[in-house]
Formats: C-alpha cells, sequence, structure tokens
DNA sequence: TTGAAAGCGCTAACAT
DNA sequence: ATGTTAGCGCTTTCAA
C-alpha cells in the first residue's frame, strides 16, 4: 500500500501550488487548460483521492447523513458463520431446515427503510452512515456517529428520549415511524389509524364478517394508533367495541402460541385483526400447526406489508406502509433541515395502503 | 440548531487548555480527577462532540469501513412513494396484489451480507458507510467513498476492474462473492462447486432421480462453479453430463418464463437445478401456474439461501451461503489489512450448507 | 498535572 | 492564472 498522496503530492509533481490542485477540482474554468491536465496527470498518476477528513473539517459538514439502527435483530440470529471460519475441505453439510421463527423478523421493513435513505442520499450527494449497537450503549454510539454526519435518522425506540433531545441540538435529526414528540425531533410516520381503520373495515363491509379479534400490542404509540383505527372501524359498522386487544394476546408477537391454543379450543371468531405482519404470519403458522385453515376457517390481516407475507401462503392481506418512501422521506426531511437549521421540526405522515391477498378471503390459492 | 461547541469551548469554560480536554477523553488517568470532572461538565453543559473530520485528520485514519453495493435493485423499484408526497386526507387506498417478480428480488442477499458487515464493524469499533451509484458512475462514486473510509468491501462486479486495482492501491479492499483474481485484492467467496454437487447428489441419490436439467447462467465466474459441481455429481454417477445449461434458459433469472412454457410442453425432466433461488422460485411460480406441482411432477432446487426460499411453498430446497457470515469475513480481512498494510491479499472461502426443504421431495407441506 | 504549539490535508480569501 | 497563507478541530509531542 503506497503512502496516500495529498494535494502537496499532487501540486509538486504537477509543478503547481497546492492551491492549484484545489482549483482544478472545483473550479476548473479558472485554471489553464494545460495546467489542468497537468495536475490531472499528476493525480492519476499518484492515486489521488481527496480526504473527506480535510474537506469535512473546513467545511464544517462531513458530507455524510447517519442512520442510527441494529439491535433489531438479536445477535443469536447470527448464521452462526464466524468471521474466521473457513471451508474444512471435508465437504459440504446437509441439514434439515426446521421453520422457525427467523424468518419472520429477518427481512424486515428496516431493510427497506435502508434501502430508501440509501437511494435517497445518494441522489443527493451524500454518503450513507449505518451505525448501532444495543440500546444500552447507545448513548456511546449514537455520539460517535453524530461526530461523522451532517443530519442523523433514528430507527423507532433506538434512542432514549433524552440522548435524541442532546444530538437534536447539534444536527437535524429525524425519528422514524415513532409518533412525534411535541418539541421533539422532526418525524417521519404513517397512517397508522388509517390504515387499520380501512382494512378492517374490508372484513366488515366485503367480507360480511363481524366477529373480529384484534391480536397484537396496544400499549407504545404506533400500536396503539392502529388499535384506534380497529376500533373505529367496529364503531361505524355498529358492532361491539372492545377496549383492550385480546389481553392474552397482548405479548410480544412472536409469543403468541400459547394463546392462540386457547382461542383454538373455546372458538374461533371470523377473523384476526392483527397489529403487525410478523404477529400475523406468526399466528396463522400457529394455526396451520393446528390443523385451522386460512381463510376457510378463519380470515388474517396483518399490517406491514414486509415481504414475508406476500410470500406466504395464503398470501396476507395486510396495511402496507410505504418503507422506502419512509426512508426516503427521512433523508429528505434532514437534507431540508441541514439547508436551513433553525426552522422548526418537520412532521411528515405518509398515507399507507390496503393490499387485498388471500388471507382475507379474498382470493384462493 | 447552537452552533457546534469545539475542544476550544470545552477548554474555555472548564478554565483548561484544549490539550486538557483531550487528554481528559483519551487518558482520563493523567489528569487530575477534580479537572477532569469540570471538563466533563463543561463539554455537557456545551453538549460538545468531537468532530470525527479532524480527528481522522490528525490519525490519517476515518475509523470507517466502506461498502460499496447499489444498483441491485432497479431503481423502478422504488415503491412509488416519492419522498415528498403526504397523506391525503381522502382516505387509504385499497389495492388487489398481483404478484410480480420483485418479491423474489427484494430482500436478496445483499442485505444479510450488509447486516454482516455491520456487527462485525460494530463490533470491531469502525462506523459503517454505504456508498453506491449505478455501475456507469462508479469510478466518481467509489472515490467519494475511498476518501470516507480506512478499507473498503465491493459486492460483486459493481465496480471495473482497473478501478479496483487503483482503489487497492490506496486503501486495503476486499470483492464478496466474486472469484478471487489473480493479483487482484483480497477476496470473500464461498464453496460454490462443492455446494452445487452436494445438493446434486443429494437428488439422485436420495431421491434416485436421474434426469436433471440445470437451469441458469454458466457465463460468468460463479455460475460457472456452480454449474462444475452440478456436472461433478452427474459424472460422479455415470450419467450423462451436458457441457452446457440448457441454452434457452441460459436467460437473465427472471426472463425463464417462454423456455419454461416450452418445457412444459415437451415433457418435464425429473429435476430442475437451478444456479439460483430468485431463479428457482420463478420458475416454481411459472410452473404453479401451469399446473405443475413441485415436488410431486417435478423437483426443484436452487442456491443461495434467500428467505424467500424459505417462506415459498413447496419450501425451496437450496445451498444455503452464510451470507452474514461473508459480511463478518470481509470486515475481518479489512481490519487485518489496516493493520498490516504491505500484507498480501487474503482469500477467504467459506462452506456452504445443503438445506433440504419441501421442493426436492424430502417432506410434504 | 497542565499548557503551548506544531501539524494532519484541504479550501478559499487574498496577493501577485 | 497562479501562489501564499490562514485556518477548520483535534491529537500529540515537548516544556513547564
Amino acid at each position: 500500500m503506497a503512502k496516500k498522496a495529498t494535494v502537496y503530492d499532487v501540486a509538486r509533481r504537477a509543478g503547481v501550488s497546492i492551491a492549484t490542485v484545489s482549483l482544478t477540482y472545483h473550479h476548473p474554468h479558472r485554471v489553464r487548460e494545460e495546467t489542468r491536465q497537468a495536475v490531472l496527470a499528476a493525480a492519476d498518476a499518484l492515486n489521488y483521492v481527496p480526504s473527506a477528513s480535510a474537506r469535512g473539517l473546513v467545511h464544517g459538514r462531513t458530507g455524510a447523513l447517519g442512520l442510527y439502527a441494529y439491535d433489531y435483530f438479536r445477535p443469536e440470529m447470527a448464521d452462526g458463520q464466524p468471521a474466521g471460519r473457513e471451508l474444512s475441505d471435508s465437504g459440504v453439510a446437509v441439514v434439515r431446515d426446521e421453520l422457525d421463527e427467523g424468518y419472520l423478523r429477518f427481512p424486515l421493513y428496516v431493510d427497506e427503510v435502508l434501502r430508501g435513505c440509501e437511494l435517497e442520499c445518494w441522489q443527493r450527494g451524500y454518503a450513507l452512515l449505518i451505525g448501532g449497537g444495543s440500546r444500552a450503549e447507545s448513548a456511546k454510539a449514537v455520539t460517535d456517529i453524530v461526530g461523522r454526519v451532517d443530519g442523523l435518522a433514528v430507527l423507532p425506540y433506538r434512542v432514549p428520549e433524552d440522548v435524541l433531545q442532546r444530538i437534536s441540538q447539534r444536527i437535524p435529526v429525524v425519528t422514524l415511524s415513532e409518533a412525534p414528540h411535541r418539541d421533539g425531533p422532526s418525524a417521519v410516520c404513517v397512517d397508522n389509524r388509517g390504515g387499520m381503520q380501512a382494512i378492517t373495515e374490508h372484513l366488515i363491509i366485503e367480507h360480511g364478517l363481524r366477529d373480529l379479534l384484534f391480536l397484537g400490542r396496544s400499549d407504545f404509540l404506533e400500536a396503539g394508533e392502529r388499535f384506534a383505527g380497529f376500533r373505529a372501524a367496529l364503531r361505524g359498522a355498529g358492532l361491539r367495541v372492545p377496549r383492550k386487544p385480546l389481553p392474552q394476546l397482548a405479548l410480544r408477537e412472536w409469543e403468541v402460541t400459547g394463546a392462540v391454543a386457547g382461542i383454538l379450543e373455546s372458538g374461533l371468531p371470523e377473523a384476526f385483526v392483527c397489529a403487525s405482519d410478523v404477529g400475523a404470519l406468526h399466528l396463522m403458522a400457529t394455526m396451520a400447526a393446528h390443523g385451522v385453515r386460512v381463510p376457510e376457517h378463519v380470515a388474517v390481516t396483518g399490517f406491514d406489508g414486509i415481504v414475508a407475507g406476500r410470500v406466504a401462503r395464503p398470501a396476507l392481506t395486510t396495511v402496507r406502509q410505504p418503507m422506502q418512501g419512509i426512508g426516503r422521506a427521512a433523508v429528505d426531511i434532514l437534507v431540508e433541515r441541514i439547508a436551513d437549521p433553525s426552522g422548526p421540526p418537520l412532521v411528515r405522515r405518509l398515507p399507507v395502503e390496503v393490499v387485498l391477498r388471500e388471507s382475507c378471503g379474498c382470493r384462493r390459492p
């Protein structure tokens, strides 16, 4: 690895001053064609790449945006191939794949949000820095990132309120899919309530169902909005409106098994309206194992629009969040606030879409 | 947005010199407890976050690693929610979801490789910079990144040879899932040949199949290795060994429809051995539309181990690449080469695993 | 234990 | 059209 060439090296080789080198890149027209060629040639020969650190120092901006993620997937989900393990010549292992819950979580919506951030960043000429760490050490990890970027997008509930508050004093911050806080930073969120209401109404009106059960949490903001949408739909149809989601089911999404078993015995509703796709998919898997068929015996709907729901059989009817759009909007907001740091927090609520597939009874496989 | 506090601000407020501020963070023990507290308090009050640019400039290292990706998913795949579009009060759209090929591509393996890079980076104390752009403008985009990172991982075929060559002169570079080049940079790849041979042998030996068709490309390195594995298995079983994959099928993976239709008429083989999961899933979808059942009428296998294959019905028997492991290994190599930049290129070939699911006939849904 | 000062690589204002 | 020079914020000798 040759020592990194700097402007000084390029200048010397081209027989000019460092200012001319800089000009050559940033104001080509202000430099004589001949000189320009010489500089470019020298740079090329030396493999010159300008240092982003130096540039950033001068401009007071790094040219990068940050996304704070991680911890969404537990470390145990690592696929068991530690970095160093090499191929043993002995051959190829053959394993029988038991379907665990992992597949429900992996290609989760973060990936698509991330993609949206990437695309928008690159389009805007920013680099994207992904940072993370456990929630516990997030203060430290987040600080590290903050020093490297001009703006930061934060996935839901990754960073404690107070830390968020602090950093948003220093650089623009936008929270994703998290209900906006009064006096909080900018935010991108979606129409949770409207989406849930619409999908519930679909079940009631199009499928004529009346005995609906809401499955999932309602104890944090997004989930609360969704449950509110469910209730609004029931109310609108003159049905009995529950105050809470089925209590036994208000567990962590992937732990509903036992509760569902109970329901299977005590009698099914006409439909399970789930607060998330992950929950819905898990529910369907559990019911399939008990011989309950969807949508023949009971309808099921989800919320989010993750890919797994689309590939599942029956394909999951759900409310799709514009995940890439969320990512793009976040970057959009950051760029705007970077341009005008003194402006007010920006809140963007994006529309959702009811996606009709098989699990509600709309089509058969 | 308050102006960003610097060491100078902190020093002034704490009544010490900037050197002491720096010491406080990097060599706490060399500073009197009392002074330390004062500095920390000042920093806290001022919301001080050290500038990574300045630090990077001093150390000649940025503390970030880069991953050059993008363009894997065509821009058209954006979900149609441009950044700016806000919620119209009119309500929630309801759409019927037609199964297109998009779902096959999205949560592709890049995401999991990316996750591997993330985890390993964070564990090693590096930030991860994701950069990208179309292959056409990759020289420019890649240069931008190179100036920002201490090492760069490059996804297959994203960057032209010569550009790769140039940047690897400046910082450590590792290519992913790309067959290592003589004199090329470091590389992480997998046992394509062995994996394909093993899965083919499974079909031959366990399921007693003899009429196998290889479906997919063989015209770039990875694909060539896979096809070689297929041939080796046939040869080992004393079966007729084709010189090429079925020619009509050697198209871009998601364009096999027409060719398959032809096969459906002219008679099915006992098994389709596909060069990729995406190809296999598309094949299965196409056949399902024609009433051909898997694995009853014909067995199908894939290669890669993407999540969609696991959720699909029938679940896809495949060769799983250790995708997270690939990402981790890449970072591992970079870190090693950063520590010793003059060392030789490192090549790591990771093992794969045959994953038995339903599409080969091993289990019934 | 603390401070003064040099310098990392670059940009941009100012001089020539 | 090109060169000189002063920082950008930080780390790190070297002195005190």
